[in-house]
RNA sequence: GCGCCCUUCGUCUAUCGGUUAGGACACCAGAUUUUCAUUCUGGGAAGAGGAGUUCGAUUCUCCUAGGGCGUACCA
């Protein structure tokens, strides 16, 4: 192909949020880009100024951002390059590989209808004619080959074939002059200097027709990847009955930004048995032609797997922030005392979880205000004996140092004491000291509740 | 309709003509255990179907079936 240096591009659509598949296609881009010590550069196909929107520009930046997919240059904004995009198809009209076609809309709507009866591709009759008047209103259509076939070297799916007569003339300008998608990403790919297209593999059909426009051109042709779709567990295309589709909805779901890489990059790539693997490790070994050709489903047991992963090795301090924001929009406020030992509680309780999302869940026995109701079980828990055993077990813990090593010496040895396993108090300790809630080990409920909160709860069920 | 793409355990994948078809998630069983979870050990689980090519096909070719994408003055 080229010796130039790599440069790839995610080139998304601002039509709405930015989707888990694309997110992927960015990802990809951006990680080829690395390996190869080349650029990653962004362009936001806005030539459709009716559907494109500043909203939906902002939350595909916000998204990428998030994911940790980094742009190395300032992005592009298709639209703002229409002069440079009419100025290409007027070299083409002078040079005879365009036309201007003056058909109307009721009119082509009816040679479709003819065409696909026929089953071939529609053809203007305005290819080798001259209109009377050549300012009526017309777009301007590429003028396709006729005979001969066009080849695509696709990096993951290799030789892609396509009969050009089944290629039809596309418009390259609107009636109102406007520049279509498939004209400008040939010009815009081929100004940015663009030597690798990897896109979803929706383009496959017009990456054939892209070619043409570039041999027109008389431009070196990009190399091409087509990357498989992801689809929702079913199989089916990924909707919104699946769960999630844009990725901020990943980020609001409690999943790390590091676990969607690792899990996207295994999605239809792979190096080996390595399943949990670094940024720079994907960086070092991603290689296009590794990528998978069959369409991935999004599997949310192994995102969680991956995403538990990477709680265990996160920051704490960085976990609190997180588990923050998930408790203040949840509208739990926490005690001043709690949030300053947040970080160190964390350490303690993330042991099982898979997301912050359930971070914030092992935290809610802590949460607790004094004096609460206990649930069902404790309360069935909490025969006399026992209460009498958890009253000495209180007078026992007002004397004991609240660290988790000396609680657990500390319980066990009061078992020894009594006489009992740990199981004979141990349920009803938990129920006493969380109300119900989910909690950790004795020692670490202990710990983490702290003594004087800890020695009033079982004060407040005795 | 026409064109193009895809098809290995439930899921993600390894294999690049010769393997007991490997790994991971999930699942099942057992162990540990102070709930849930974690952890540990073990287990079941796959080449869509049919023709070829070949000494030998999951691997190469063709056909069929199923799925997907495109067929726009959307991208």
């Amino acid at each position: 192909m080229s010796s130039r240096p790599v440069v790839t591009r995610f080139a998304p659509s601002p039509t709405g949020f930015l989707h888990i598949g694309g997110a992927r296609t960015a990802l990809f881009n951006f990680l080829y880009a690395r390996h190869t010590g080349g650029k990653f550069l962004l362009r936001v196909e806005d030539t459709d100024r009716e559907r494109s929107t500043p909203e939906a520009v902002a939350a595909i930046f916000e998204g990428l951002n998030w994911l940790g997919v980094t742009a190395d240059a300032e992005p592009v904004f298709q639209h703002q390059r229409a002069d440079r995009h009419r100025a290409a198809v007027e070299d083409l009209l002078a040079a005879g590989k365009a036309y201007r076609c003056y058909l109307t809309i009721e009119e082509l709507e009816k040679a479709r209808e003819i065409a696909r009866a026929e089953g071939r591709a529609i053809r203007s009759p305005w290819r080798d004619q001259t209109p009377s008047d050549p300012s009526a209103p017309h777009v301007v259509r590429f003028k396709g080959p006729l005979t001969g076939e066009t080849v695509l070297q696709d990096l993951i799916r290799g030789e892609i074939r396509f009969q050009n007569i089944d290629l039809d003339d596309l418009v390259l300008l609107r009636a109102d002059g406007a520049p279509t998608y498939n004209l400008a990403v040939v010009v815009d790919d081929h100004d940015m200097g663009v030597t690798h297209i990897i896109r979803g593999d929706d383009h496959i059909n017009n990456a054939a027709r892209q070619t043409l426009i570039y041999q027109a051109f008389g431009w070196e042709v990009p190399a091409m990847a087509h990357l498989p779709l992801i689809h929702g567990p079913d199989g089916a295309k990924l909707s919104k009955r699946h769960g999630a589709q844009a990725v901020g909805e990943f980020a609001d779901m409690g999943y790390l930004p590091e676990a969607m890489r690792n899990y996207l990059a295994r999605l239809g790539w792979g190096h080996g048995d390595s399943e949990i693997f670094s940024d720079s490790e994907a960086q070092a070994w991603f290689e296009v032609a590794d990528v998978v050709k069959s369409p991935a489903r999004l599997d949310w047991q192994k995102l969680g797997f991956i995403n538990h992963h990477y709680i265990q090795a996160a920051d704490n301090g960085r976990l609190a922030d997180l588990v923050g924001t998930v408790l203040q929009a949840r509208g739990e406020a926490l005690a001043e005392p709690l949030r300053q030992r947040l970080p160190e509680l964390i350490g303690c309780l993330k042991e099982g979880a898979k997301t912050t999302l359930e971070l914030a869940d092992a935290l809610s026995f802590l949460l607790k205000r004094r004096p609460f109701a206990l649930d069902a079980k404790t309360t069935s828990l909490l025969t006399d004996e026992t209460r009498a055993r958890l009253s000495r077990l209180r007078e026992t813990l007002a004397d004991v140092v609240f660290e988790r090593a000396s609680l657990e010496v500390a319980i066990r040895s009061f078992a020894e004491a009594e006489g009992v396993g740990i199981g004979k108090f141990g349920p009803a300790l938990r129920g006493v000291l969380s109300g119900g809630a989910p909690a950790p080990d004795l020692a670490t409920t202990l710990f983490t509740l702290g003594k004087t909160e800890a020695l009033a709860r079982l004060a407040d069920a005795l």
